[in-house]
DNA sequence: GTAGGGTTAG
């Protein structure tokens, strides 16, 4: 026995419990209710996994209320609510019945079950118990109605500390500073803990400067106080005072304890600092500090945002069976992050018990790689399934997929998802609607959310103000701007080249030089959108001006706006210079070649357009496939030049050639100038050729009612052949065709166009 | 045996 007890205080990971057990098997001591009650505390104190758990308690033959109660302890520590409610009507029915003490633990962790514990502690007659009082009480200000609590509260005639701390922690919890500042004044006496209750709420609300006050004004601080500090600092992002904070806290002599590592671990991630992040390592092996797993998952997560992902992995691995769900989701983002989907989605299959957090990164991961449909087929999926729910970070990447996407019909079903499943959306949300809106070629909805929201930040500005410069609207999007200034929003980087991309689709030249004078400092991209509007309207020698006279090395932006404005204005030589800066500055990027090309075509320098061909092979570079994509049915179906891998490809050929012969009997001519074109065979093609886009049109044509809006989103530029062509066919087929290609919308009806920025 | 602190996603 002795040697049983050496062991039993050894316990402190599950190799040693499983030993424990071996032991107890061997002396045939594993049916005992005494050792099995023993080996559940210790299960929930590591963290054993809940099939161990469950072999434990099964062998025991008839478990009295300590073995029922440990059980019932391991379940809601988990939160593992049913297990809960099962086990303590298998209890019942068992005739065991508990101590009070067991009423307020389960009332307590067994969350919203709580209600039907409620009922069995009244019918049992132990309602007027302290701590069953306090237990119900508490049930209420956690779960709700919190209303409900101060009522069971303003009944009793005495009350004990922690009836007071209980409904003050309820009042922060449902966010009511006010009621719960009142009960902090009125109060006869307080302990620590009340005083950390105010500083936790006051932290987690964000308002640090209070915070500070009740932390610095408190008679005496325990670790938990001092960890509701630093996680105050951490959560609101001011990871350096968090560090600055725990210095102190070392300083003044208080030991640290597993959650205060977790909290500067976190601050260490936050930070981003590779240094930093060792010397913790460090410090945490000097000390043999012991790691549980909530540690364990916090470095995983360090070490993946600042060491690397290969460490972070070793961790995982190490982990094994005490791995939660949280370290998983921290693997699975951290793949996610980097790009390396395959592997984030390999973990993702593999975990046990999938939460909105890890459909969330797996979504997102997709979102962010530029994978818009897989995002939106795997939250297909997730709405299929039954154990998460969708919230609003969900609908964040669902939204913004739908965007990219252009696919109207599909963010419109998002937008139904938010009202069936009562999401109820923060700024970002909102923001993520006017997203989406405005990239499917909707503005008037994106204006009419934005006009809805209460509160806007410079996000929502930006997005609409990018969303006006697509569609062209510029006056509008320097309306914004005063607007925004009246609502105490300050403009930013982004919002300014919104408003001067707009300028120069809108052709605004005064007022875009207005907006740029009024800039305090001016970044490059600002240049860069100012060369593009002079550019545009012809102004280069002016544009080359802008150039030289920049207090920053100009980057390919800026040239890259000189080469378009050559090209539109047919200027072969300031067309060289810029490319020639640009082959230096982005020699892999094969547009640069193109526009080049496109120069040279324009003036009839065929061999010049040799020459730039065999520069793209002897470096290596490959022109840009550009793809088209159009919504049917909540499908998308997704075009590539020449393409006939399409099952109703016969019929978009029909189309096309019907809609050849109509044209070319109205005059229509392939633009030579379009060289390098996608199509190497040309000749073969009809006349339409073959660019995806039209190929797009051609299938909307053939499975869209009579008279519907067709929504092509293609990757590139429209070439102004095609642009020629798509306005033919507007007029031809009377039909009102949006195509957004990379950077703007053009809405071609009646054999007209609405951008005023194509030459 | 009551009340306060913790890791992941946009």
């Amino acid at each position: 026995m002795s040697h049983l007890g050496n062991i039993v205080c050894r316990i402190s990971s599950l190799k040693h419990l499983t030993q424990l057990h071996a032991n107890l098997v061997y002396n045939s001591l594993h049916h005992h209710n005494y050792w099995v009650a023993l080996l559940l505390k210790h299960c929930t104190r590591i963290g054993a996994p809940l099939a161990y758990a469950r072999l434990i308690f099964n062998s025991v033959l008839c478990p009295n209320g300590h073995v029922f109660t440990s059980m019932l302890k391991y379940y809601a520590h988990l939160g593992a609510h049913d297990e809960v409610v099962s086990l303590f009507r298998q209890m019942q029915c068992r005739g065991v019945r508990p101590g009070t003490f067991v009423y307020p633990l389960l009332i307590r962790l067994a969350g919203n079950a709580g209600i039907l514990f409620h009922a069995h502690v009244i019918k049992l007659g132990h309602g007027l118990d302290r701590y069953a009082r306090n237990g119900i009480m508490d049930m209420y200000a956690k779960c709700g109605p919190v209303e409900v609590a101060r009522e069971l509260f303003d009944e009793m005639h005495e009350r004990t500390l922690a009836d007071w701390n209980s409904m003050i922690s309820g009042y922060w919890k449902w966010g009511n500073e006010v009621e719960a500042r009142i009960l902090f004044d009125m109060m006869p006496e307080r302990n620590v803990i009340t005083w950390t209750a105010m500083v936790t709420g006051y932290a987690k609300m964000g308002a640090l400067k209070s915070a500070t006050r009740y932390f610095n004004e408190m008679p005496e601080k325990s670790v938990v106080s001092w960890n509701a500090m630093l996680s105050g600092y951490a959560q609101s992002g001011f990871a350096e005072e968090a560090l600055r904070l725990f210095d102190d806290m070392m300083n003044t002599g208080v030991q640290p304890n597993e959650t205060t590592w977790v909290i500067v671990i976190s601050s260490l991630s936050l930070h981003g600092d590779p240094c930093l992040a060792d010397s913790i390592v460090r410090k945490i092996d000097q000390k043999k500090i012991h790691l549980n797993c909530f540690v364990k998952t916090a470095l995983v997560d360090m070490h993946a945002k600042c060491g690397s992902l290969e460490t972070a992995r070793k961790f995982f691995d190490e982990l094994g069976v005490f791995r939660n769900s949280v370290t998983w989701n921290a693997m699975i983002s951290a793949y996610a992050r980097v790009g390396d989907l395959t592997s984030a989605r390999e973990l993702f299959d593999k975990m046990p018990e999938k939460n909105v957090v890890s459909w969330n990164s797996m979504i997102a991961g997709y979102a962010q790689n530029g994978q818009s449909a897989m995002a939106i087929e795997l939250f297909k999926d997730m709405t299929t399934t039954e154990d998460s729910k969708p919230d609003e970070v969900t609908m964040v990447s669902v939204l913004s997929a739908c965007g990219h996407l252009g696919a109207l019909k599909l963010g419109n079903w998002a937008v139904n998802i938010l009202s069936e499943n009562h999401i109820n959306l923060s700024i970002s949300g909102y923001n993520s609607m006017i997203f989406m809106y405005s990239r499917c070629g909707s503005v008037e909805d994106a204006k009419r959310i934005f006009q809805e929201m209460v509160t806007r930040d410079v996000v929502s500005y930006n997005i609409l103000i990018a969303g006006f410069a697509t569609h062209g609207h510029g006056k509008e999007a320097i309306e914004l701007i005063s607007k925004m200034k009246e609502e105490g929003i300050e403009p930013d980087r982004v919002t300014y080249i919104g408003v001067l991309t707009a300028c120069s689709h809108a052709g605004l030249l005064e007022e875009g030089w207005k907006v740029f004078k009024s800039i305090q400092v001016p970044a490059v991209d600002h240049y860069a959108c100012m060369v593009d509007l002079l550019g545009r309207l012809g102004e280069l020698e002016e544009a080359k001006k802008l150039i030289e006279s920049m207090p920053m090395k100009a980057h390919a932006g800026v040239y890259g706006s000189l080469l378009n404005a050559s090209r539109i204005h047919k200027r072969v030589e300031l067309g060289e210079l810029a490319a020639n800066n640009l082959f230096e500055l982005e020699p892999y990027n094969s547009g640069n070649y193109i526009l080049l090309s496109n120069i040279y075509a324009s003036a009839g320098r065929w061999e010049d357009i040799d020459r730039v061909r065999a520069t793209m092979r002897t470096v290596g570079v490959k022109k840009t496939i550009g793809w088209s994509w159009v919504e049917d049915k909540g499908k998308m179906h997704k075009f590539i030049v020449g393409d006939r891998s399409h099952e109703q490809s016969e019929g978009i050929y029909r189309i096309l050639s019907e809609l050849g012969r109509k044209m070319r009997r109205d005059g229509y001519t392939a633009d030579k100038s379009c060289v390098l074109r996608d199509v190497e065979d040309e000749e073969k093609e009809e006349m339409v050729g073959t660019h995806s886009e039209k190929l797009a049109i051609c299938f909307a044509l053939l499975v869209s009612e009579a008279g519907a809006i067709i929504r092509v989103v293609k990757n590139l530029r429209v070439c102004w052949d095609c642009h020629t062509a798509i306005k033919m066919i507007s007029k031809l087929e009377q039909r009102e065709i949006i195509v957004r290609d990379n950077n703007r919308f053009h809405r071609f009806s009646n054999g007209l166009c609405s951008c005023k920025d194509y030459w």
